[in-house]
DNA sequence: AGAAGGTCGTTTTTT
DNA sequence: ACGACCTTCT
């Protein structure tokens, strides 16, 4: 055989040839992928369907430009969740070396935060600003409005929450308030003037008190590249390239500053896919993908098409849920794993049933080898899973569940936050407000009183000045309490230290406060004294718990390593871009996805109906759509449900309905004083703890011709 | 007057 | 499980 010897080609030279490369993308990946990987200099679009290898292309990208001589440090990947940019990080280093780790990036609300901190004087900001939450900026909002006089008239007044709602709305979206109202909330349109001037007093509380919400990271930065060109051309000049992922999922200002970052170098890739477009709520707009060319004008544009996750029948139901859509996407998944299972619809009588179904398919998953960890539970939102988290609860199946209560947003984890903002920020009424109130015998009123002496009157808010009227009902807890403030306001001091110390004074107000359940909270407490222990100062700690809050249920997995590896329950935002060999989709009823708000916006419904594409696209080898067909509410009793209208018109060929027969044996009769130890690893023999609730066996008879598809 | 405590209704999705 | 609102207590 004639032994080959390759030429370099001597036209290209500034394209490397293959055999300086470590990684041999061409063998590793489709030749859609490859070009994508590969692609030179300049702008570039990959639109992507679902499963078609978006990530790992970008990863193969990242590679290969750390390959060919791009300085990682000046690498900016912008990703929608930091866990996403780590994970993406950690699988590069992995594919080439450790130089992927030095690339920049993580959220937009991120890397606007860094560029911010280092820029702060010239946007008139302290440069130690601090960062605010949804709901800190909501009580920023709610003690504006006590301290005007909004809402004493005969129209109701917006609560704190819609009024963050609103205001954040017409940032995101760049639109007037007037049109958000006409929009979204026609019946406070009647209090324009109202709200217009509340939303300015907001805007400049927060900027004479040192504070920046999630909206305002990003509209400042845009605001520092408008109003000082020089900082612009050098923090553009330090993006040698721009990698942007799920970019059908950015807003307004995230688009604007992908184009400021990328006003030097010219280097930008996108990634995204128009029919996964689940943001709009919070402004984000799918077309801006399609306007990337027209705003990059020379923009190469590739797509990937084949689909490497799903099974056949999988993709067969996705394409014709996606079909239902007003708008037509472009993109027909189609996969070379022709075999599978079709997608299952179940009916179950009630919730109680629907939970106790998708309970026993997972323990006969597991004993099949699936691990629990490739199996997913998604729902619209976060309550849809109480019913089945009791249930796993009950049979000691450990799961974690992301998209529901953040550690953050419990109200004692709150409390002692508060008591750290406070000392980073003596400004911030809010967080005064909140621990000045804990203390008994101080109100809201004392409490306004107070703020007032301590961030103007008093030359220092921590020290108690002679002559300032204190009642004796407070005053021994409130000497104590300025005593722990002092005593953590050095900004240096370790965090943990400092949570401690708040800990110490906060113990006894707890148990007071939770006297019914402060056992239960405790665990918290503990969780988040060693979570500062990783944090090098308060700032850091503090604006790393906004912006990446963490997940309640997560916490206690973690305590427990060595226990196999949790299911996933997830909203099926916060699945976005996950892959699970086996997904249930439950609640799919017509009110939760569609969600009854959806129905009043223009579009809303097209949204909810992405979303149901994007749950049903997680799933490689197995997917159940289920719902209960009735459901209780207090106030209306037990009533009939509907089932979610995207699922009516699916061919039976598509999707299989599955009927839920209960066994005949007294099955029934649940035996809770015996859960199934899931987590010891051990074997039962059959028969043991079976009597009662074979865990092995699916309540309806699996040999029925209506029963599960395996 | 102002704080505390109880009851009611309500709750999409997230950086 | 949370907040907005109303009632009762100091």
């Amino acid at each position: 055989m004639a032994r080959r010897i390759v030429l370099r080609s001597e036209e290209e030279p500034d394209r490397p040839s293959s055999e300086d490369l470590t990684i041999d993308y061409e063998g590793e990946l489709n030749p859609q992928q490859h070009a994508a990987a590969t692609a030179g200099d300049g702008s570039l679009l990959i639109v992507a369907g679902a499963g078609t290898g978006k990530t790992r292309t970008l990863i193969y990208r990242l590679a290969y430009l750390v390959e060919t001589g791009t300085d990682p440090g000046r690498i900016v990947l912008l990703t929608f969740t930091r866990r996403a940019a780590n994970d993406m990080t950690a699988r590069a280093a992995q594919l080439l070396d450790g130089r992927c780790e030095q690339v920049q990036g993580g959220t937009f609300h991120a890397f606007c935060l860094q560029v911010l901190r280092r820029h702060a004087p010239a946007l008139d900001l302290p440069r130690n600003f601090t960062v605010l939450d949804a709901a800190d900026a909501a009580d920023v909002i709610s003690v504006l409005r006590a301290r005007g006089d909004y809402g004493d008239g005969e129209e109701r007044f917006p609560q704190k929450k819609t009024l963050y709602s609103m205001f954040s709305a017409a940032t995101n979206r760049d639109e007037t308030l007037r049109e958000v109202l006409t929009r979204r909330y026609p019946q406070y349109t009647g209090q324009l003037d109202a709200l217009k001037q509340l939303r300015t007093e907001f805007r400049q509380y927060k900027q004479a008190h040192g504070m920046l919400d999630f909206d305002d990271l990003l509209e400042r930065t845009l605001e520092l590249f408008d109003t000082d060109d020089e900082i612009r051309r050098q923090v553009a000049g330090r993006c040698r390239h721009v990698l942007v992922d799920e970019y059908q999922d950015t807003n307004a200002l995230q688009a604007a500053l992908v184009k400021q970052f990328a006003s030097v170098h010219g280097n930008v890739t996108v990634v995204g896919d128009d029919a996964q477009s689940i943001y709009r709520f919070r402004g984000a707009d799918f077309r801006n993908i399609f306007r990337f060319p027209d705003e990059f004008p020379n923009a190469e544009v590739l797509k990937l098409e084949q689909n490497y996750r799903s099974t056949q029948p999988i993709l067969d139901l996705a394409n014709h849920v996606i079909d239902q859509a007003d708008r037509s996407y472009e993109k027909e998944l189609f996969s070379e794993n022709e075999e599978g299972d079709l997608p299952a619809l179940v009916p179950a009588a009630d919730g109680e049933m629907e939970s106790r179904f998708v309970a026993q398919m997972i323990m006969r998953l597991r004993e099949d080898g699936v691990s629990l960890s490739d199996i997913a539970v998604l729902f619209r939102s976060s309550h849809n899973a109480y019913d089945l988290e009791v249930e796993l609860n009950r049979r000691n199946i450990p799961f974690v569940k992301y998209g529901g209560m953040k550690l953050n947003e419990a109200a004692h984890i709150k409390d002692v936050l508060a008591h750290l903002k406070v000392a980073e920020n003596p400004q911030d009424a809010a967080s005064w407000n909140r621990i000045l109130q804990l203390i008994h015998g101080i109100g809201p009123k004392t409490a306004q009183d107070l703020i007032e002496w301590t961030t103007e009157a008093a030359d220092d808010p921590f020290v108690p000045g002679d002559g300032t009227p204190f009642s004796s009902r407070y005053v021994s807890r409130l000497k104590e309490l300025l005593g722990v403030l002092r005593s953590i306001r050095d900004p240096d001091m370790p965090p943990s230290e400092q949570v401690e110390a708040v800990l110490d004074y906060y113990q006894p107000i707890f148990e007071e406060e939770y006297a019914e359940d402060y056992p239960k909270r405790e665990p918290d407490l503990d969780h988040l004294a060693g979570l500062a222990a990783n944090y090098q100062s308060r700032q850091r700690f503090l604006e790393s718990l906004a912006l990446d809050p963490i997940e309640l249920t997560a916490l206690d997995q973690e305590a427990a390593e060595d226990d196999e590896p949790p299911l996933v329950l997830s909203t099926i935002h916060s699945a976005k871009g996950l892959e699970f060999h086996t997904v249930f989709l439950i609640r799919a009823l017509d009110g939760t996805i569609p969600s009854r708000h959806a129905l009043r916006e223009d579009d809303g419904i097209d949204e909810e109906l992405r979303l149901f594409y994007v749950a049903c696209t997680r799933a490689e080898q197995n997917l159940f759509i289920s719902y209960p067909m009735t459901q209780y509410r207090r106030s209306y009793g037990e009533y009939m449900t509907d089932p979610s209208r995207f699922v009516d018109d699916i061919p039976e060929k598509v999707l299989e309905p599955v009927r839920l027969v209960e066994e005949d044996a007294p099955e029934a009769v649940e035996a809770p004083d015996e859960p199934e130890q899931l987590t010891d690893g051990t074997h039962r023999p059959d028969g043991d703890a079976n009597k009662a609730e074979p865990p092995s066996r699916p309540n309806h008879d699996p040999s029925d011709a209506d029963g599960l598809p395996f």
